[in-house]
RNA sequence: GGCGGCGUAGCCAAGUGGCCCAAGGCGACGGUUUGCAAAACCGUUAUCCGUGGGUUCGAAUCCCACCGCCGCCUCCA
């Protein structure tokens, strides 16, 4: 499996540190707001990329973290928490925010398909972890204290800029941040900040105060996945300061290295347009589900294009991505109807190659990069090859299984498990019975009656029929 | 000013030196099937890949220039 490594600006073979195992960190929410779709699509693609090493039959740990504390506004480590700020206008607890955003997030990671990492390690639960990391970089000279706060002294740190490009000298450059006199240097970061106006407080060897962004996902990191780990992803404004940021602090303190692979999402844009809350394009799951969309059409429509590809976000899209996932589920529809109806038989040559090809070429698809849409190319061609085949029982059942182990990535179907109300299926058979009869007209009336109730019938080959919801598969 | 990405059919989008008169999805149109539909299948829908040069036996793919769009450098996935 090749991947683009952020580190490297290269696509670079993947080896895990250890064969069989690996071990992935994403950067979560900041729980001070709705998540919005852009959030979604890059914890979408840490679920993709999961879900396809676990189709590879690698076991992957998995961790994500909820940022509820230290966020600040702006970087030069100045001005409101975003947690706070949130928190005071809405004249609320910080946790109350916190717990009410979050929740927010799981639902809509729950709508969308996400599997759950193995743990949602929380900041606020994990200061004291952040404490010890400060005190060993300030123990190694990496950090230094300034009164009631610890910053990071970058000169300190030889590599700092390698991931995102930036230097010392082009950051002092371009810099439009606000000399804060304390630091020693302008790029300095805040490691524990000291605000006598902050609500959230805790005790430290500095004095109250709280932690800084960045260190939250060192500390965390480390506790669950180890000092030195796999993969690490987030969206691409995280790669600077952040992800610079993180690997400075952690380097610096365990003295290995970090983070193998560094994958990072390009943002969304709406309509061709950058998603801001001005512009008021920043669209949450629960608002797209409100207006009609389907949540699965939402996890495809996010994940249907290259993750280092600006995506442009549209509702044709989402009509669309429903349209596609309409003709997968329709031949699962088939297929199933074949498995308990055909003859039992033997698996053809022609048949096991059909699926063979398709797993080997979707595997390669992904491995390369995570090409999604060779992938699902390779899908389609399968689809129609399966639409086509004339096929017995055992037959049917292993290329259901193909589209099952396939959708174990894609993660878009759904079980077709719409109960049908008792009058719907009388109306159902009534129109057969007309039809026996070849009375059209009265058999065209029943259909146009179940219609009107929201449903709709289809004739199926062999003189059968389905019922379904008006407007689904 | 520094760092980076992109421009392929009506829309989304793969392909990054010969298999490309360019995959796949959506849409549109025609056909097969159907009592009529729906679904499915078949066919058509880019002889050409932002523009102009160049390299090469050969380029959407490499080089140069230009035009346009976007991101990061400040909170943001």
């Amino acid at each position: 499996m090749k991947l683009y490594n952020t580190l490297t600006r290269k696509i670079e073979k993947f080896k895990p540190l250890q064969q069989g195992k690996v071990g992935m960190y994403s950067c979560g929410p900041t729980v001070y707001s709705h998540p919005h779709i852009g959030n979604f699509r890059s914890f979408l693609v840490a679920d993709l990329l999961k879900r396809f090493l676990e189709f590879k039959g690698i076991k992957v740990t998995h961790i994500m973290n909820i940022t509820d504390v230290g966020h600040l506004v702006d970087d030069a480590d100045e001005g409101a928490d975003k947690l706070e700020e949130a928190a005071k206008k809405q004249k609320k607890d910080p946790l109350e925010i916190a717990k009410v955003y979050t929740d927010s997030f799981l639902q809509a990671s729950k709508l969308l398909n996400i599997k759950p990492p193995d743990k949602y390690p929380k900041a606020t639960e994990h200061i004291k972890e952040m404490i010890d990391m400060i005190k060993i970089l300030i123990d190694k000279g990496y950090a230094y204290v300034v009164g009631n706060n610890v910053y990071y002294d970058v000169t300190k740190f030889a590599n700092y800029g390698q991931l995102s490009g930036n230097t010392l000298d082009d950051l002092n450059a371009g810099a439009r941040i606000e000399i804060n006199e304390e630091k020693k240097h302008p790029q300095d970061f805040a490691l524990w900040k000291h605000d006598p106006k902050h609500l959230q407080q805790w005790d430290s060897p500095w004095g109250k105060g709280f932690p800084g962004w960045h260190i939250e996902c060192s500390a965390m990191s480390s506790k669950y996945l180890g000092a030195e780990f796999d993969i690490h992803t987030g969206g691409e404004d995280n790669i600077f300061p952040h992800h610079e940021c993180e690997i400075a602090q952690s380097e610096a303190a365990s003295g290995k290295k970090f983070v193998h692979y560094w994958l990072h999402t390009r943002f969304l844009l709406f309509d061709g347009e950058k998603m801001s809350k001005s512009k008021g394009n920043l669209y949450t799951i629960q608002e797209l589900i409100e207006k009609g969309f389907k949540k699965n059409a939402i996890r495809y429509s996010l994940i249907s294009s290259h993750y280092r590809q600006n995506y442009n976000f549209t509702f044709d899209g989402l009509k669309a991505a429903e349209q596609a996932i309409d003709k997968i589920q329709q031949c699962v529809i088939r297929l199933e109807d074949i498995r308990k109806t055909a003859k039992q038989g033997k698996i053809s040559e022609q048949v096991q190659k059909l699926f063979s090809d398709c797993l080997a070429e979707f595997d390669n698809a992904l491995s390369d990069d995570l090409n999604i849409s060779k992938a699902l190319a390779v899908c389609f061609d399968f689809i129609r090859e399966a639409n086509k085949s004339d096929m017995n029982s055992a037959e049917a059942s292993a290329l259901l299984d193909t589209i099952s182990k396939i959708d174990s990535v894609l993660g878009v179907l759904e079980a077709a498990d719409t109960e049908v109300p008792e009058n719907i299926k009388e109306l159902a058979e009534k129109r057969k019975a007309a039809k026996l009869n070849k009375d059209w007209k009265a058999a065209d009336a029943v259909r146009a009656e179940i219609l009107a109730q929201g449903w709709t019938v289809e004739d199926t080959p062999g003189g059968g029929y389905r019922v379904k919801r008006a407007g689904e598969v």
